[in-house]
DNA sequence: GCCGTTTTCGGCCCGACTGTTTTCAGTCG
């Protein structure tokens, strides 16, 4: 079989990384990193366009020069200078590199101290807990990231996959409905296999359709209502066939997780009745709709049972958003702009949340500019008619807990976002005594993005959680779920947790650039996953309470 | 190496901090 263009990708990859350790530009490392992204997301299979005679098309980041090493690629199925540069190093050390993400400098540590030279090599030894001993935990955790995220994506990268396989087998020959599935329509923060259910009179044209697409690396498995291909961008592509009459079912059994379908079963009767819609297969089963992002086999059939299924949040509840930033440190907009763009989102109130002096790199505030924006807010404020703008800070929680600005700047905000952005690598014990500390201060209003971690990239420092969220609970602070993407922080367990113990949530974006005002969606989303309703969501109520709220968490501030 | 252009060279985000790493490369926002 041809190349994909993954596995071209793969060699441009690897062909940076070894440039990288040689010690060249870095910013001739990144053009080959860029052009193997676009090859990855390419729609068409360039090996089979160059084969039947025709010119590498024009993609965005490939020039002349890689554009030929493309062309080395597909003819003889290797790149000359990625032997050459490969030959000094111990065999394996640069494709371990290229698949897990880290710097040929690191794989070397690897091959050589673990005597591996295949990712599935590396793969059986991080399982059998030998890499850890061998390297350090940090490069151990890097690993571990790296494979286990080879075949994960991010919750809106698998949407915009699924919804494109959803908008192409829409299109088959014989096609009726094309419905998104599986872990995407759970709202999972990522995702390893979408699953499309497709009810079709044609199923062979759909799977024509699918084997000769430019995205699709290779078919895993094949049956009579079944395929599932391995995609070139990382996760698997489940689709399902179904009729008319099996819609229903095929729709819980796609969505479900195993743990979900293992609670129904256990829980009700089962049935054979053929239904057409997931309503009525489970009104046959005698529950109510069960919202896709609770099917996790986490007690949502019990409470199903017991009609005490939560009222999930929405999106259209939200009124406002409480940690933005602007020019002042690194956002990308002005207060007015960003002051503009909430109203036109509308909502009620905005909360402007710039990092402080510690954090240099955002250009954080020191007190005097914080002055400043406070007084430009407060005329803002008295210019707007049904819009507050909150004064309010991302204050740096420092290394020992103490915050970046003293109480007597703190206690002028109407916010005060508490956030760690260094020192991740302090130990538990350390770490939870720092958040607490911070969690302690009287004029913290919330803690943002608690745990740190960034989704497929690192996991969240050490902390005890359990302790950290008494104490959140003790003070009555609120926590935030961070709606970006790559953080959805707290995740969905941890959203469960804080809902038991009654601690009160802030959805919010985080946002440096107007645009990512509209990641509100995920996080709403994330706090569905978590059994939040609008009554466990502060950003849900109108600006007055709310503003109570907000001074409930600073119990001596305003008294 | 690619791109865009104020066409052929300058910009591509970066500056402080961290640590066990071959004291520079990796990391944070």
């Amino acid at each position: 079989m041809a190349l994909s263009n993954n596995q071209i990708a793969a060699q441009l990859g690897q062909l940076a990384e070894l440039l990288r350790a040689e010690g060249v530009n870095r910013f001739k490392v990144k053009a080959y990193h860029t052009a193997a992204e676009a090859l990855r997301s390419y729609p068409q299979k360039v090996s089979d366009l160059l084969a039947g005679g025709q010119s590498l098309p024009k993609i965005p980041g490939i020039g002349a020069s890689i554009g030929s090493a493309i062309q080395e690629i597909v003819q003889s199925g290797t790149l000359a200078s990625v032997q050459r540069l490969g030959r000094g190093l111990p065999p394996g050390t640069a494709e371990i590199a290229e698949a897990i993400g880290i710097s040929v400098r690191e794989a070397q540590r690897l091959t050589k101290s673990l005597r591996v030279d295949t990712v599935e090599d590396l793969r059986k030894k991080l399982q059998a807990g030998e890499v850890g001993s061998a390297v350090g935990a940090t490069l151990e955790c890097k690993v571990r990231q790296g494979i286990e995220g080879i075949r994960r994506v991010l919750w809106v990268e698998a949407r915009d996959l699924a919804e494109h396989f959803q908008a192409l087998l829409t299109h088959a020959n014989g096609c009726r409905q094309v419905e998104i599935a599986g872990s995407v329509r759970r709202g999972k923060d990522t995702v390893g296999t979408l699953a499309l259910v497709v009810q079709t009179g044609n199923a062979p044209a759909a799977r024509k359709v699918l084997k000769k697409h430019g995205g699709v690396e290779e078919v895993s498995e094949e049956t009579e209502s079944l395929i599932v291909c391995k995609l070139a961008a990382g996760p698997l592509l489940r689709v399902r066939f179904a009729d008319a009459a099996n819609m229903g079912a095929a729709m819980v059994e796609e969505t479900g997780s195993p743990a979900h379908l293992l609670e129904v079963k256990g829980a009700v009767k089962a049935s054979r009745k053929a239904v057409s819609t997931e309503e009525t297969w489970y009104e046959v089963r005698g529950l109510p709709w069960i919202p896709p992002e609770l099917r996790e086999g986490r007690g949502e059939v019990e409470a199903a049972q017991n009609g005490t299924l939560p009222d999930l949040v929405q999106l259209d509840q939200i009124r406002g958003d409480l940690h933005a930033h602007t020019t002042a440190s690194d956002g990308a907009h002005s207060l007015e702009e960003m002051v503009r763009a909430a109203r036109a989102r509308g909502y009620s109130y905005l909360a402007v949340t710039d990092h402080s002096k510690s954090l240099q790199i955002t250009n954080g505030l020191d007190e005097k500019r914080l002055r400043q924006q406070m007084k430009a807010i407060d005329k803002l404020n008295a210019s707007l008619k049904g819009f507050r703008v909150f004064k309010g800070s991302e204050v740096d929680i420092l290394a020992d807990g103490e915050l970046d600005f003293e109480d007597s700047v703190l206690k002028q905000l109407d916010i005060v976002m508490a956030s760690i952005h260094s020192r991740f690598a302090l130990g538990k014990a350390e770490q939870t005594a720092r958040l607490i500390r911070a969690i302690e201060n009287p004029y913290v209003t919330c803690i943002g993005h608690l745990t740190g971690r960034k989704l497929l990239k690192r996991p969240g420092y050490e902390l005890d959680l359990d302790k950290v969220l008494r104490a959140i609970k003790a003070n009555n602070k609120l926590l935030e779920i961070n709606s970006s993407p790559e953080r959805l922080d707290i995740d969905d367990s941890l959203a469960m947790k804080a809902r038991e113990l009654g601690i009160q949530i802030l959805i919010n974006t985080d946002a440096h650039h107007i645009q990512e005002l509209d990641f509100m969606k995920f996080g709403v989303q994330q706090a569905r996953r978590g059994w939040q309703s609008a009554d466990t969501v502060v950003n849900t109520l109108e600006l007055p309470a709310l503003v109570r709220r907000l001074r409930a968490t600073q119990p001596r501030a305003r008294s």
